[in-house]
DNA sequence: GCGGCAGAATTGTTGAACAATCCATATCAT
DNA sequence: ATGATATGGATTGTTCAACAATTCTGCCGC
């Protein structure tokens, strides 16, 4: 999983900055990106920004308007709403294949114990990306390479929400024992366990997610 | 859904030219793509086409080595299994959340029987294509944009593998009666026995692949 | 046969130029 | 004043040409 900006192709590179930024909630959503600003901030030529957007766009983070440019995305309730119907199918579905004793399952508990370390310390923002981690994981768990990528988008399409909403402690701080509710039913083979424990889990963040998304809309 | 090549931008037209090509099995597994020759080919420039390439990229129809060029996937039967496996994992899960009087069961029935038609008169390329939208529409079950635009990749990926296989009768025609039974099985709402068959279909699609794919090798 | 080296070919990136399109403002008729 | 229409400016879409960086190829010497 290359996530480093090192050695990969400009436009890449870019395009792993921009998406932090995005996924950091630096920009508005629905705000315009300009080509020329993008440009000469990083210093790259209008051609290789423009394949960077194009990168960003293929992920879902940003759309792209004929004519008139890149926008951030702005979604919807629906699209949360959609995020959550693409998670349950795909994890339910790993869930459903998933052995007793895989590799991953070692990597999910280490990822537990460090969000607990994080949440005991009140890094918040640390719990979201250690619960994220937990479920791509997770997905690893049917050896599916293309799955597993696929899912990455949806995660990071989700982390841009969680970014404008501006991710607070209480999307997240519920979620530390019921991912070590989740792994515990897991390993003692409980599948049907673990299925209702991930049907749980998923219904509960979708409506924090929904619940706060519709009070920064009032408010 | 645009198929069309009309009103689209250009890297999205010329794209979509090298993805037909491509799924058509008109290039040869692993071959290269030269830049200057495919943009002097469709008369526009080399940076058009570059960024067309990133989207067949992205959609996992080429690959790309950096400093070395794009070339035609070359997917072996371990990617056969993947495909097959996310198949697998996201149209169960579907299934799961389907409810009994969608609009897209109505689709469904009519592509069933125009395949029944096609495979009348013998026009398997066709059954082939009418096979994939089949169980495109019944993706479209879940109402998800995003698991509807993940399953198309999964399944332009798969088309590459038939039209590298050389797209025989023999793959397509078996599964007719069973899209058939699949549609009964969804419309009475029996649930259990519309995932039952699915599995046997995607199994034995799956061998049936596999088995072309292996004797490809070896003749 | 094998490693290394120059040269050719190809991709990576840039910058500038022009066409096409959109947006906001100004103009005009009613 | 209001609405339709022109107009000009800004932005994106596309092309072209050039150069840098990298890989590939053929040749040489050993």
């Amino acid at each position: 999983m290359e996530r480093e900006t090192g050695a990969m192709a400009l436009s890449a590179r870019i395009a792993a900055i921009i998406r932090e930024r995005l996924i950091a909630g630096a920009f508005r959503p629905g705000e315009r990106l300009s080509e020329q600003q993008m440009a000469e901030r990083f210093s790259v030529s209008r051609n290789s920004l423009r394949e960077a957007f194009r990168i960003l766009t293929s992920e879902g983070l940003i759309v792209h308007h004929p004519n008139r440019g890149v926008f951030v995305v702005s979604p919807g309730e629906a699209d949360v709403i959609d995020l959550y119907r693409v998670r349950s199918v795909i994890q339910k579905g790993v869930l459903a294949a998933a052995v007793p004793e895989h590799p991953a399952l070692k990597r999910m508990d280490t990822l537990v114990r460090e969000a607990e370390a994080a949440g005991a310390r009140g890094d918040w923002a640390q719990v979201g990306t250690l619960n994220m981690e937990f479920h791509r994981a997770m997905v690893s768990l049917a050896d599916s390479p293309r799955l597993s990528s696929r899912f990455d988008l949806v995660l990071a399409e989700l982390r841009l929400v969680f970014g404008q909403l501006g991710d607070g402690a209480p999307l997240h701080a519920p979620f530390i024992k019921a991912n070590a509710d989740l792994l515990e039913a897991l390993r003692s083979g409980e599948i049907s366990r673990a299925h209702s424990l991930l049907e749980a889990y998923l219904a509960h963040s979708e409506r924090a997610v929904l619940a706060t998304f519709s009070r920064h809309k009032s408010g």
